[in-house]
DNA sequence: CCGCTTAAGTTTACACCGTTAACTTAAAGT
DNA sequence: ACTTTAAGTTAACGGTGTAAACTTAAGCGG
């Protein structure tokens, strides 16, 4: 479902200096470290799909060992304790997450629209995965974006959408705002929005669309004006 | 700490046509329900302080019951499950964020001023009680609000801001705006802003109601043009 | 005053949870 | 062949909410 990271494999290609018994080590070591990243991917898969169904409270650690065949205790090889299992699972979402939004900005060029559709695209991405989106950015807003910071500024997360506003502070539609102070403005609302479509269900998602738009709109009308 | 409905205690004033025996039982049998709901008071009281202190996940019935002097099960007279009795510990909240969003309507006269101190006050009260706030908000939404009608209508938690907006519509301060709509992204600002408030910490407490205030602007502003 | 009923509260028990420590088992290294 | 090391299991601790059985006390009618 989602990429996670299977880094470096040592490297096994040369042949020259080594001998046969040497050779076999290496690679068995190898192996058995594939062996070790695959059952590792293989239970947070598990993990991220008992996420979905369960939501960040009812999860249980114990739930995604007998699913994956192991004893309870067996995961803590893997991983330090049920949040770092769930903070890598996290992790794996918000790099979703971030490339949705960098979709959506993508597909058009005035700051304007682009900015649209980011703010579609995130309440989007909250409606259809509800779960995921509560533990990101409402349960665990530590995990995944560097939202420890006291400044907006350099954030990962807000990347994509600083750079549209900047984009459109550029083409003067921010009035006399500043970038960060339009950027957080613009976030707020659409955090707003999505947090009520993940934790309420007062509209159905159609109109929950809808009014993102509207808001996004108002918004960005609102920003020049004395 | 918030005043929990002490309801209808038996009228114990008539005394013509009964014998003394008769009185005394009326009388003991409103005696003993006072106490009941005393207890009932003290209990809410104490569950409502280690919520503020606990929050949600970590409140614990057991350690209310400890508290209070009583073995566990004993609540169970009282409250039907650990979530029925944090639900009325929320209802009490709700009455008085309620109250506190209708003062600070009061505290203006003009429908603008009167929003943003709305929207003001509605921070400021997450920011002050970060764990109620994301119970009723966020982790418990369906108690207390009557948010499940799927449309903001005839809702009694939006009927302070619906208000204040239907007063802006008659000034012509909303352009070609419907009140739900317009009610609903003004909402929706407030609540993204007080919800990044009680979950993760970007802002410092002012910097927050600063923005608060800058983002009500920039919503109104927007309300007229095209 | 004496049984009977009923409410209040406690004890016990069950099924979970996350996590630690001790143990077993099998494979790798030398 | 012996030793070390890794993987995994079992047992156990303290915690949770909750249901059932039991105890205790008070109210009530005779």
């Amino acid at each position: 479902m989602i990429a996670h990271h299977t880094p470096p494999s040592a490297d096994l290609g040369e042949k020259s200096p080594t001998t046969r018994a040497e050779r076999v080590r290496t690679r068995s070591i190898a192996r058995r470290e594939a062996e070790r990243l695959q059952l590792r991917d293989t239970v947070l898969e598990i993990a991220s799909r008992q996420l979905v169904a369960n939501g960040y409270e009812r999860f249980s650690l114990r739930e995604v060992a007998e699913e994956a065949g192991y004893s309870p205790t067996a995961l803590y090889r893997y991983f330090a304790d049920r949040d770092a299992l769930l903070e890598e699972v996290c992790q794996g979402y918000f790099a979703q997450f971030g490339e949705v939004l960098r979709a959506a900005d993508r597909s058009a060029t005035m700051p304007r629209e682009r900015l649209l559709a980011q703010a579609q695209a995130y309440v989007q991405y909250a409606i259809e995965n509800p779960a995921i989106y509560k533990l990101m950015f409402l349960e665990r807003p530590d995990w995944g974006m560097g939202m420890t910071m006291d400044d907006v500024a350099a954030d990962s997360g807000f990347k994509v959408l600083r750079d549209a506003v900047e984009a459109l502070a550029a083409a003067g539609g921010l009035g006399t705002f500043e970038v960060g102070p339009a950027s957080l403005i613009l976030w707020s609302g659409v955090h707003g929005m999505a947090a009520m479509a993940v934790t309420m269900n007062l509209l159905p998602p159609a109109q929950l669309l809808a009014m993102t738009h509207a808001m996004s709109e108002v918004v960005l009308a609102g920003f020049h004006s004395p």
